[in-house]
DNA sequence: CGCCTTGTTCAAAAAAAATTGAACAAAATG
DNA sequence: CATTTTGTTCAATTTTTTTTGAACAAGGCG
């Protein structure tokens, strides 16, 4: 229940003195986007990834990439560039949209995905030049000799199994992901 | 100026003996900190954390600062700066060492505590500044006005889930390394 | 006390990363 | 075809981050 009837400003009609300039974009658009730019922070990503993300994210129809360059005041190549990432991430689609010769973006909206698509993307490919690293260590370790032989064995054993580890709990994020896909 | 003592003559071709040099690192040690400057990476630290830990993780015995800074080769800022981060993260230990006035350190080696720490540290404090900032955007999306608004509503609620998801996820990345403490 | 030794701080320098923009390619248009 | 529109590439530039190193503070020691 509304507790006060304010001041509803409700003009659907017409368009308002207001900001009706189609290219501006709107307070909480631009709440949302500074919010998507420091989470991206968080990943190591630069900021007009978390840009044109969150730009997506909160348009109602799909974008053209001129469309995003004057949105979010950035330069053609950076959007080019940061839509290419995001796609191979399959954070952002490639929609078709009748009549217009230009490609569209909409945002993938669905955390697995999102989380599968950077687990893919980022932490994987790590992860898998870390394994190489370490068997190479390994083989190293045995033959090598010093007074501290041991106790580097045990230390590169250790991380192996830091290695294991890491690799089991992308899986358990993964099912768990998997599981609450309501939203 | 001033004639610098011990350090700068180096013959190469003196090379023939196995390390005797206690200043010099061995082999293995070089790849476990190269491996660990790249593990460092993924979570967004500077190069300097990870030799540092790499290190102190790596070396049998605790290290004091201007070990650290000769055995690496970097500056002391650095090597003071890193070890305050990585003390504040946990990751890194100070020990006493009888009959000798330096601090030393050594590397906390459980992979239980030092994600723990790095959440505490590094991911918590985003998580609950975005916490904020989303309240404020919610609030704001009641009553703002606009042919979007609904669709605006939406987007809002979800990244909402996304985050209490994200909490839920750290607990039971807590949980998991919690049961599997052997190592 | 004066003189070391140890460790911190922070402005400046260096290095690394991100962004720009103009040249280019590819494809549609007419 | 020539022209326009759309999107990519990458060297140059800008911005940000990291590292350095000299000044400084704190504390011990004779």
């Amino acid at each position: 229940m509304r507790s006060s009837p304010q001041t509803s400003i409700q003009d659907p009609d017409q368009f308002s003195e207001k900001s009706t300039d189609p290219d501006q974009l709107e307070i909480i658009q631009r709440e949302v986007i500074a919010l998507f730019v420091n989470g991206v922070r968080v990943l190591g990503l630069p900021k007009s990834i978390g840009e044109i993300y969150g730009l997506l994210f909160i348009s109602p129809d799909p974008l053209a990439l001129d469309v995003i360059v004057i949105k979010l005041e950035i330069s053609k190549g950076s959007v080019s560039q940061g839509l290419r990432f995001l796609r191979n991430l399959g954070a952002v689609k490639l929609v078709y949209v009748s009549g217009d010769r230009r490609d569209h973006f909409t945002a993938e909206a669905e955390l697995k995905k999102l989380a599968n698509g950077f687990i893919r993307g980022e932490l994987n490919p790590n992860l898998e030049s870390a394994t190489l690293r370490l068997d190479e260590l390994k083989a190293m370790a045995k033959n090598h000799n010093s007074p501290n032989s041991d106790f580097f064995q045990e230390r590169i054993k250790r991380i192996g199994n830091w290695r294991r580890r890491g690799g089991m709990l992308l899986k358990i994020v993964n099912k768990f992901l998997g599981k609450t896909t309501r939203f």
